[in-house]
RNA sequence: GCCCCCGUAGCUCAGUUGGAUAGAGCGACCGCCUCCUAAGCGGUAGGUCACAGGUUCAAUUCCUGUCGGGGGCACCA
């Protein structure tokens, strides 16, 4: 018995109601009815609300309703009983062999379970971390690269075809700072005002002047262009295989240089102004964003002829759109909010549907904390702690469950001796560790000869408080991933773990599932294994979806 | 001045179609290993859910305002 299968069951006894004239739905009989895990034990397994919420429409009193409801679930298959209480819940009990006939199904289903085909035929186009290719990626980009990882692997879960992209912004004057901090730092002398220092700088300019040796005795446009080009590739290739390290991939790795040299802003531009977007003045050529929302309309071709960066993004969104992708997500730090307003009123210039088509995800900034004081950090001075830094204090898996696990609502404060301690306060061993336990009971069920199948599994046999919270924990599990999946939210997996290694915990605390000693294996004991299988499995399906390892032994 | 996010236990944070007695980890205190991993479990202490109104049978949740913290408001990218 799942929640989906209980809100089934109500739905089904609602429409008898309706049926048989106990009650009357003007608005009909919704599609499903929200049951709840009730946070006292007393409430029963499982909760709702749904009298309270028809009783108006049906013009009866809540309790009056819960109690015909009641009365009729009571002949539905897996319910134990349906009570009424206060101003007219009904909590409900399952019946124990209902409830655990799940584990077996979760040991069948294995990897797939939790999956749905929710966004079955939609492409998705994620773009996430996009950081300039002028240095290595700072903490601010990895908490995208956790993030919006594990979201492209929750929205697949949910049947999206997902493309993760990196936007590549190799075009514009920070490129043109970039080659001359290079030539700078080749020559010997400070950065420039506006360009960037640090080791990482020096590193780029040995390997550059390694392949070409007489790089400074070129005129200085070509000795710039070398720097230039070099430059960013080096950097781009560092990026990746930093990216790549940390367990995440790019599908499309895109340059806006691209863009510019292929003719796509230009179309972009054409097309917006056969739509009526255009207008001149003061010699630059406008987007008319105030008539979609914002605040103000925005120069696309700037009064010298340049195009201004949004042409750029212009561009690539028609790009997007012409690849195929019915919803383009794009996770942008808080220091970015304010570009949401121009780009929805770019998709719907476009003619598009703005938080559909295109949907901005704005994502609090990660502060950085030593001996309990913030850190500053300068990109021009090089105290910029990156990606590389943060994985060889603690670690992948530490790192990404770390950033994964708070809603991207909240600006995090990291700090890095508490991080770096390797400490077990850190929730992601918490949730390994029930991992390892469950894999050590299981290798050792093979040692003692236990085996679990359908055939031999009774799951009326799970009757102990724990098993029950276990159960239900695990039952909870595919509507988590959807939920997470909808709301962007993979934070919600973490703290789903977090909850079912608890309810893991306190299971293997008050029962024991391998035979002691020389005593025979009995039925009971392969039921607890067969949850035991399934929980692992729930387990590891969910660490998949953060990108953190499950590990089988600690 | 305008826009976005946040304000819940000592600390870090969960809490969505509005529900019952407010949740976890860490920190503090007291317990539990002759038995599958004690990186675990049980218990105690700790709260005006920033504040004030409003909507509702019901508000931490929705609306308005105030205060506090953070981040933004270019013919820069």
């Amino acid at each position: 018995m799942t929640p989906e299968q209980l809100s089934a069951s109500i739905v089904g006894a609602l429409t008898s109601l309706v049926e048989a004239g106990s009650v009357v739905l003007p608005d009909g009989v919704p599609a499903e009815v929200v049951v709840e895990r009730p946070k006292v034990k007393e409430h029963g397994d499982y909760a709702t609300n749904i009298a309270l919420r028809l009783a108006k429409a049906a013009g009866m009193n809540p309790r009056d309703f819960a109690q015909l409801l009641a009365d009729q679930l009571a002949s539905a298959d897996g319910i134990a009983s349906a009570e009424i209480a206060g101003p007219g819940f009904l909590n409900i009990r399952v019946a124990a062999g209902a409830q655990g006939a799940l584990a077996a199904q979760i040991v069948a289903a294995g990897e797939t379970y939790g999956t749905s085909d929710l966004y079955s035929g939609q492409k998705v186009n994620l773009e996430f971390v996009s950081a300039n290719p002028t240095g290595p990626i700072h903490i601010g980009g990895v908490r995208w690269a956790a993030v919006g990882d594990s979201l492209g692997r929750i929205l697949t879960a949910i049947g999206a075809e997902v493309t993760r992209e990196y936007y590549f912004n190799d075009h514009g004057v920070q490129i043109d700072r970039f080659a001359r901090s290079l030539l700078a730092d080749a020559r010997g002398e400070d950065a420039p005002e506006d360009g960037y220092g640090g080791q990482y700088i020096s590193d780029i300019v040995a390997k550059v002047m390694a392949a070409h040796p007489d790089v400074l005795s070129q005129p200085e446009a070509e000795a710039l262009e070398t720097f230039r080009a070099e430059g960013v590739d080096l950097m781009f290739a560092e990026i990746k295989a930093s990216l790549h390290d940390f367990g995440v991939d790019f599908d499309v790795y895109f340059h806006e240089n691209d863009l510019h040299e292929s003719g796509a802003v230009q179309r972009a531009i054409n097309r917006l102004d056969e739509l009526g977007m255009m207008y001149d003045k003061d010699d630059a050529r406008w987007l008319r964003t105030s008539d979609f929302g914002d605040d103000k309309d925005r120069v696309v071709v700037k009064s010298d002829g340049e195009p201004a960066y949004i042409s750029g993004d212009l561009a690539y969104y028609l790009n997007k759109r012409e690849r195929g992708f019915d919803r383009c997500i794009i996770m942008l730090g808080a220091d970015h909010h304010g570009y949401v307003s121009r780009l929805l009123a770019m998709c719907a210039a476009f003619g598009d549907t703005p938080g559909v088509n295109l949907e901005p995800l704005i994502g609090q900034l990660v502060n950085l904390v030593r001996d309990g004081k913030p850190l500053r950090m300068s990109k021009r001075a090089g105290t910029v702690l990156t990606l590389e830094d943060l994985v060889d204090a603690i670690g992948v898996d530490a790192a990404r469950y770390a950033l994964a696990r708070y809603s991207t609502d909240s600006t995090i404060d990291l700090d890095l001796d508490l991080w770096a301690s390797q400490s077990s306060d850190n929730p992601v061993y918490y949730v390994q560790y029930a991992h390892a336990r469950l894999s050590s009971i299981i290798r050792n069920a093979v040692d003692l000869g236990v085996v679990i199948d359908e055939s031999t599994f009774d799951p009326s046999l799970l009757t102990i408080d724990q098993e029950g919270t276990l159960l239900r924990a695990l039952a909870g599990y595919p509507r988590v991933v959807a939920r997470a999946a909808e709301l962007r939210e993979p934070h919600r997996v973490a703290r789903y773990l977090e909850d079912t290694a608890a309810a893991f915990h306190k299971f293997y605390d008050v029962s024991h599932v391998l035979p002691k000693g020389d005593e025979e294996p009995t039925d009971l004991h392969r039921a607890r294994l067969m949850l035991v299988s399934a929980t692992r499995q729930v387990l590891g399906n969910g660490l998949a979806l953060l990108g953190v390892s499950a590990p089988e032994r600690m």
